[in-house]
DNA sequence: TTGCTATTTAGAAAATTTTCTAAATACATA
DNA sequence: TATGTATTTAGAAAATTTTCTAAATAGCAA
């Protein structure tokens, strides 16, 4: 995957935003548009950009793309973070 | 302060190689320089976008300016991205 | 003061990102 | 098959970011 595109797709507010959306679950491409004051052109270039940086993944069902969050590169970032924070590197409760 | 620059700060591959070399200490502007095939220029223009994302601050002696992490922010953006994993908020160890 | 070193500021050029419109694809169903 | 809905792709325009050169500022030291 790689920080280079999971930093650059995390630096854009909409896509933030996006990904606070599906913290309650899968969203299609048109539900989450709904939410944005642009075209569905523009939210699927930034559903793109996220896909690519495996922060989210998508379920094809019948005429729907859903989207739901990938929390394994959050993880990924966390331990990024944490080199300059110092706490422990591995969250091995739970 | 503001996730927006925080997260904009750290998109670029620059400015976290320049917060990584800080993890040794404090440096100066030259000494930072030294590590980017660019100009003082851009480099300054690197570290005053770290400087506003308050993700590094500065002390000047006498013809210099040393640029240190400011590890508060660092802790805030551990926060935003606890949101997603659900690890624990409150990091009380230590 | 004068000159030297360290760094920033200003403004323009180059590169990248974000957005739009229009067209294309894909699937579902009448 | 033909039509409609959901979403993406292509290409261009607009906006933003990154970089450079040249000039400015600031402190030190002769």
């Amino acid at each position: 995957m790689g920080f280079p595109e999971t930093f650059k797709a995390l630096s854009d507010p909409v896509r933030r935003e996006i990904l606070t959306m599906l913290k309650e679950g899968r969203k299609s491409a048109g539900e989450i548009g709904q939410k944005f004051d642009m075209t569905g052109a523009t939210i699927s270039y930034h559903l793109n950009i996220l896909k690519k940086a495996e922060l989210v993944f998508e379920e094809k069902e019948k005429n729907f793309i859903y989207y739901n969050l990938n929390l394994t590169v959050f993880e990924e970032i966390m331990m990024w973070i944490t080199q300059f924070t110092g706490k422990k590197e591995d969250n091995s409760e739970e």
